[in-house]
DNA sequence: GTTATTACAGACCGATCGTTCAGTAATTCG
DNA sequence: CGAATTACTGAACGATCGGTCTGTAATAAC
């Protein structure tokens, strides 16, 4: 994963893979089936790890507006904790059968999302002013952004980045009166 | 660069490009020197397009809470207008000469993007609770986070959209009472 | 201590990669 | 119209790709 993550997984030969643990290329494929299959086992933990947290977050909330606040804040615990897996996630293409199903689990998944943001805008939390797909598509992309630039032994500390992307998000940058 | 864009510039043979353009592949040697210099080409573009709104909005503004402002706002125009371009930008790996370049002019910008957020945030339009660093990330990762979904025949308007991000960043999502 | 079983190495496969080159068609120019 | 330039084709290059196969160490089991 994190030679995937730094050269891209097409730019990323077996060999590479191989050497960088010291084997020959051909003892990799006594463990994986297959390269493919390698991202797909990070492809599937990241798929999971977000998708609990969106479970969570419904269940453990009545209101759709207190359901957006903890996925939100859980999102972004989730990316800092596997980043490695959500970075290939976020940049998968559909180049194959197996980015092709990551794809199309991650529009389903998405899709609740959004449904739960029009709600919480229906519920007056959100400014109608800004259509709800972009509201939506506004937020997760400030906090899949995160996969840029955080890393896990910088001086940001995650549970602080958390509240910091929800007062963002939510309240914004700016100073108020 | 929509091929670029569709499945990743590693991805991307030399014969799909000319096989969309309806040529053989040796006949795109006859317009440019190689595969890299294509990609030399979009990145100039959209370095130079985001550095030169940055110029403009640094000598239109006196304070740099100004000049913030009416940067995001005309990055997110460089954004839509360039699309493929920013898109091949932002996912540059440092694989090559050419993307090392490119990181290198992007990480040069960013740092000037940096010293005006602190700076705004010195003139007391930023809150105070949140790192200036981590801010201009928040920030600009929305914003870069367009090219993820953002279509110019799509149902979004790129004007709105402009204003909208700036709604999002600097007020928030969030209804006030 | 013999026997399975697991874990690797090295050589090799066909396919495809970016690139080159010699030659031909199409276009422009005087 | 003929000459010069531009645009393109098709075959071929060495390199590298993901993956396979045979065989040999290392480890575990009894």
């Amino acid at each position: 994963m994190r030679i995937f993550n730094q050269q891209g997984y097409d730019a990323t030969s077996v060999s590479d893979i191989a050497a960088s643990l010291g084997f020959a290329k051909s003892a990799l494929y006594h463990h994986f089936e297959s390269k493919a299959s390698i991202l797909e086992l990070a492809l599937d933990d990241a798929l999971s790890g977000l998708e609990s947290a969106l479970d969570s977050a419904v269940r453990d909330n009545g209101s759709a507006s207190a359901q957006l606040r903890q996925f939100v804040h859980s999102a972004v615990g989730v990316l800092t904790a596997r980043l490695p897996q959500v970075m290939l996630l976020l940049r998968v293409r559909g180049n194959s059968e197996v980015e092709l199903a990551a794809l199309q689990r991650r529009r389903a998944f998405d899709q609740r999302v959004a449904m739960i943001v029009a709600a919480a805008q229906e519920e007056g939390m959100l400014r109608k002013e800004i259509d709800a797909s972009v509201a939506t598509r506004l937020i997760f992309g400030m906090i899949n952004s995160l996969v840029e630039w955080y890393r896990p032994d910088g001086p940001v500390d995650a549970a602080e980045l958390a509240d910091d992307v929800l007062l963002a998000t939510f309240d914004g940058l700016q100073t108020h009166p």
